[in-house]
DNA sequence: CGTTGGATTGGCT
DNA sequence: GCCAATCCAACGC
């Protein structure tokens, strides 16, 4: 198994880290040493001058870690009810971040399963939202360093085929729907069930 | 200070 | 497939 990816992994393009971090292995270790571990299968690019992101319009109170140095979670709450994970990407004043949509669980399904009151492992990580929860992920974790940090990380993993790689417009976006910034293993059964922009 | 709508989910038709 | 839930950040006055 591989170690733990380095800070030049995040430092580079999110349109480069986003596709390299699927079948990486997101892993917490939580307090009474219960590892939570889960192979990511979809992720999306937040790019400098993307209307879709946070970011666009400058720094604010909520996306200050997205302008923070790469290698660090940004964890925000949106809809009321959901909180989503994005590893921030690029240089330090950028402010730019790869979302981490869905993952197949490997370990801790116990745990994921009572944090999400569901069962199906189908249905706890196959989306944003849902990965949070999973993870028992809120905004506490916002800003935590996924590189040194002994909370969170993620692991290389080997690297998914060009065959099996997928690209479409990202989920739930308006303005830059157009660009194809969402990555997938191709016909992974724990990719969420958002539809792409484009379609 | 009031309004608007969102990087979603789950339950119901 | 459709739509309400739910609340806070961003923005306008």
């Amino acid at each position: 198994m591989a170690g733990r990816l380095p800070r030049s992994f995040y430092a580079r393009s999110a349109v480069r880290v986003g596709p390299d971090l699927l079948g990486g292995v997101l892993v917490r270790t939580l307090a009474d040493g219960t590892r939570l571990a889960a192979r990511i299968v979809e992720t999306e690019a937040y790019l400098p001058d993307d209307p879709a992101s946070h970011a666009f319009r400058g720094m604010t109170r909520r996306n200050e870690v997205m302008f923070g140095p790469p290698g660090r979670l940004y964890v925000y709450f949106t809809y009321g009810n959901h909180w989503m994970m994005n590893a921030v990407t690029g240089r330090a004043g950028q402010g730019t971040a790869v979302l981490l949509r869905a993952a197949e669980p490997l370990e801790g399904l116990e745990v994921m399963a009572a944090n999400r009151g569901r069962e199906a492992p189908r249905d706890l990580c196959s989306g944003p939202g849902k990965l949070a929860k999973a993870f028992g992920v809120t905004g506490a974790q916002n800003g935590l360093d996924l590189v040194r940090g002994s909370d969170m990380h993620i692991l290389a993993g080997p690297p998914i085929p060009r065959s099996r790689l997928s690209r479409t417009t990202r989920v739930g976006v308006t303005l830059g729907a157009e660009r194809p910034w969402r990555f997938i293993v191709t016909g992974d059964p724990f990719v969420s069930r958002g539809r792409p922009s484009g379609s």
